[in-house]
DNA sequence: GATAACTGATTTTTT
DNA sequence: ATCAGTTATC
């Protein structure tokens, strides 16, 4: 049966995707368009797993018993039904403009639609280079002119924080503007506070010394000569005075002054959390301003300003414009992924769009609402995720929870093992059923004095019983944890993939060469500055060389030299190494970024190793989990927010001792040291749902941070590892080729370079590829957003002309009967990436049509079309030889004057 | 020897 | 925040 309100409250492995795909798959067998289902989800990888599993199945939905079954239940149609409509229903889920992606991109696009309400250009920026320090520096500058300097070092000191601490509280409090507002803070005088505990220490100061055998000590404990002194001792928080030294001369008339001085204490306290607070909300402002004329004068954007002006958009439009947008974007059914990972904010953008869709009335009378999630998963509570939010938001839109009860991940052991350890910790926890053909597993706790030994011997017992490298994951704490284990495993000759390392564009070191590059072929003053402040130089002239004579390579074997870049740091050897896969400055700029996604998505083999944060979403057929190799780190966030379910009640200043004589603080911190309990408990709780097979639990035998769960040692199953038959998808595929040289499109824009001389034209074919990149389908539909892509990313470079030029252009090509009909039916890939030598190149399209493919590559004018010609038969011999299947090449010319394919 | 206060070192997770 | 180590007192 279809219910229209639904959420499933996932517990690991339980198959959270599939249920995903089924209510997906069911909404299309009843009918309606996937132009109209909006399906959100964390992360780009989630989101494109759900549209490619979504595709898989209806390609073969024959096969797909389980699939099949669900959605017969759901929808109340046959199989035959099911299967008769297959082929229709897939093709036009492949030609319409799917609404599948990240919370994020789904509010980015929101945002373009309407930024001009916020005095935003459409095409604005999120992922800026050096945008938190353009903002740092703009703030200063809002704070100087504002006259508040005096204000903010008060605030540094008096914190003992430095300014970047400041700053992320100050984005912080941007964040949570909204709850904030409830709250009010005001300046107050902290002397009568400080006088009053005084004047009470006073009296202490009498009566010891009427105390003829008070101690030295007890002397010196009394006699304090600042507030600031008396407020570090010890003695101020205890309940009474009657221990220790103070025993001695105890008199109940001490406590009574104790209670004085704590009562002061507390007030002070109070007073000066308010003035915190008071001084934050008068930074925030100019901060705000900051943010502001950042985003007008360079249209750059930072993280949390997507969401955070939406949010104000939405409650700034009129009532119809805002049923306008809605209108717009005619959702009607909604799907949340991962859902206790949203945050408030998020929330409460959706929240009209899900009211008015399960409120059932009028154009949304087929609407429906479904949402996934596991609040024993959540652990991002410092990014904004309040668990909570799963139950009050079911309450609020009268939706039915369906707990999913069984594991189909993990094999009988492991599951197990799960359930007796978190049972019993748990307060709701509900035991997980295995089906009966995963009756095996292994599970192993054991405790170690050296952990790294530990762990390098269990890698080597698994791939002893036959465990395949790459199937094995070990997760960690920390990052640095993770380069220890990686350290380790590789000096013991086992290779090690992380998902930790950093790409390389983004060391430093390769970021100021790739400024160094943008000042010289740019020449932007703003490139210079970048440079220097990346050097940590005050900047001065550079020497421009000249790039026509000079080779890229040459260029930056120059720069490393001549700021004497290299000094011990490898990465810039590496990023000149890799300079010799692009023929130009230009190649490298506007393509740096694709190379670095294609670097991240690594076909290394290896142990993986990651943090147990960075596993959530995965799994693996063996892991081993590692215990803290440091100290647990204190909790030291400023700021303790006191939420009731979802609703912020009051926020507090972290300060030592503060407890012991102020029992709201008491109360509130108490609440956050459970909440931070819960986080520690739920990443164990992810940390050991990863595995498939085999667990193996190392621990430290002191402060081990599995402690709290009271694992027993010893060993559970037995440790096998069966030879896979490889039924996992096939990685993506990278064409792996050697064969003649016939050219790359580098070449032929760089002949086009050096005889035309002409820029924009460049610009002009970059950004009509991007376009066609961008274009999620090829129909009128996904125009729009193929275009606000484009705009932000070349929109600069280009002239207003161009851009209608390019945008008639494609509209063009997606109207071309010809071309709709290669594309009909095809498994498309775009920008397809085709590897020869070491070098990656890129089909512009590659259609998989079963039997054959085609290769197709755009080009935006006729000239040199004798190059085009050998390069596309490049690639398709290329394919040819890779797939053993006829296939067919065709260079699509884009003109001015219409569309032309012209197959070779 | 037991007890308590103080000093100094150590120390995360990320779309 | 929490540990280990040191110092002072009874």
């Amino acid at each position: 049966m279809f219910i229209k309100n639904l959420a499933y409250e996932a517990s690991a492995g339980s198959g959270k995707t599939f249920m995903l795909v089924v209510r997906y798959l069911s909404l299309l067998f009843q009918g309606a368009q996937s132009s109209k289902i909006l399906a959100l989800t964390f992360t780009n990888k989630a989101a494109s797993e759900m549209s490619e599993r979504i595709i898989e199945t209806l390609e073969d939905l024959e096969y797909r018993e389980d699939e099949l079954k669900e959605i017969t239940n759901v929808t109340g149609l046959s199989k035959e039904e099911l299967l008769a409509q297959r082929k229709k229903i897939l093709a036009e889920f492949l030609q319409s403009n799917t609404k599948i992606m990240t919370i994020d991109s789904f509010f980015t696009q929101i945002l373009r639609k309407f930024s001009l309400y916020v005095s935003l250009m459409p095409d604005f920026n999120t992922q800026a280079s050096q945008h938190e320090l353009k903002l740092l520096h703009r703030f200063l500058q809002e704070v100087s002119v504002s006259g508040n300097k005096e204000m903010l070092i008060t605030l540094a000191l008096e914190s003992n924080k430095r300014f970047g601490d400041i700053f992320t509280l100050l984005e912080q409090f941007y964040e949570k503007q909204d709850q904030l507002e409830g709250l009010a803070f005001s300046q107050k005088n902290l002397f009568v506070y400080e006088n009053a505990a005084m004047d009470a220490l006073k009296e202490l100061q009498k009566i010891v010394a009427g105390c003829k055998g008070a101690s030295a000590t007890l002397k010196k404990q009394v006699d304090c000569q600042s507030f600031e002194e008396l407020r570090a001792k010890t003695w101020v928080q205890k309940e009474t005075l009657e221990y220790w030294v103070f025993k001695k001369c105890f008199t109940p008339e001490m406590d009574t002054v104790l209670t004085r001085i704590q009562e002061a204490l507390k007030e002070y306290y109070r007073a000066r959390e308010s003035n915190f607070f008071y001084a934050m909300q008068t930074l925030v402002t100019l901060y705000k301003k900051a943010k502001k004329a950042l985003y007008k004068e360079e249209n750059e954007l930072g993280f949390n300003d997507v969401t955070q002006l939406v949010y104000t958009i939405l409650h700034q439009l009129q009532e119809s414009e805002f049923l306008y947008f809605r209108l717009d974007a005619t959702i009607e059914h909604i799907l949340l992924d991962e859902f206790q990972d949203t945050s408030i904010l998020q929330y409460k953008i959706l929240q009209p769009l899900i009211a008015e869709i399960t409120s059932g009335e009028g154009i949304f009378q087929d609407g429906s609402f479904f949402f996934v999630g596991d609040v024993k998963q959540s652990i991002y509570r410092f990014r904004g995720g309040v668990s909570a939010l799963f139950d009050v938001v079911a309450k609020e839109n009268n939706t039915h929870i369906e707990p999913l009860k069984v594991n189909y991940r993990s094999q009988k052991e492991v599951v197990e093992f799960v359930n007796e350890t978190f049972a019993k910790i748990m307060p709701k926890y509900q035991e997980q059923k295995v089906p009966e053909k995963n009756n095996g597993g292994y599970v192993e706790v054991s405790k170690e004095e050296n952990l790294l030994e530990a762990m390098q011997q269990k890698v080597e017992e698994l791939l002893r019983v036959g465990a395949q490298l790459d199937d094995i994951a070990i997760l960690c704490a920390t990052n640095g944890d993770g380069e220890a284990i990686q350290q380790q495993l590789e000096s013991a000759g086992i290779e090690v993939v992380t998902e930790t390392t950093t790409l390389l564009v983004n060391q430093k070191s390769v970021q100021a060469l790739l400024e160094y590059l943008k000042y010289i072929y740019f020449h932007e003053a703003i490139a210079k500055y970048n440079f220097f402040a990346l050097l940590e130089q005050s900047p001065y002239e550079i020497r421009v060389p000249n790039i026509n004579t000079h080779s890229l390579f040459e260029i930056i074997q120059h720069a490393i030299e001549e700021y004497k870049l290299f000094d011990g740091d490898f990465n810039t050897l590496r990023f000149l190494d890799l300079v010799r896969g692009f023929d130009d400055i230009e190649a490298l700029l506007f393509e740096y970024e694709r190379i670095a996604e294609s670097a991240a998505s690594s076909e290394l083999h290896g142990v993986r190793v990651l943090t147990v944060h960075k596993s959530k979403g995965l799994e693996f057929e063996h892991v081993i989990v590692l215990d803290r190799l440091k100290k647990t780190p204190p909790s030291r966030d400023a700021i303790i927010y006191e939420y009731d379910g979802i609703d912020l009640k009051h926020i507090y200043l972290r300060t030592a001792g503060r407890d012991a004589i102020d029992s709201a603080y008491k109360e509130a911190l108490q609440k956050e040291q459970k909440l931070v309990r819960e986080d520690t408990l739920n990443a164990l709780y992810v940390a050991f749902t990863r595995a498939k097979r085999n667990l193996f639990v190392i621990q430290k035998p002191e402060k081990s941070t599995f402690e709290l769960l009271g694992l027993s040692l010893g060993t559970r199953g037995v440790l096998v590892s069966p030879k896979q038959n490889k039924t996992n998808t096939q990685p993506p595929q990278h064409f792996a080729y050697e064969e003649l040289y016939y050219g790359t499109q580098s070449d032929i824009l760089a002949v086009e370079d050096t005889q035309e001389e002409d820029l924009s034209a460049i610009h002009f074919g970059l950004a009509m590829h991007y376009m066609l990149e961008m274009m999620e389908s090829f129909s009128f539909e996904a125009i729009p957003h193929a275009k606000d892509m484009m705009l932000n990313k070349y929109g600069f470079v280009l002239e207003e002309e161009a851009v209608a030029d390019i945008e008639k252009r494609v509209a063009t090509l997606v109207q071309h009967k010809e071309f709709l009909a290669l594309v009909e039916g095809a498994k498309i890939s775009k920008e397809q990436p085709l590897k020869y030598k070491n070098n990656l190149r890129y089909l512009d399209l590659l259609l998989d049509k079963g039997d054959h493919y085609y290769v197709l590559d755009y080009k935006s004018s006729r000239n040199y079309s004798d190059k085009h010609n050998t390069q596309v038969s490049f690639y398709v011999n290329a394919v040819k030889k890779i797939t053993n299947k006829p296939t067919q090449g065709y260079v699509c010319y884009l003109l001015e004057d219409g569309v032309e394919l012209v197959a070779l």
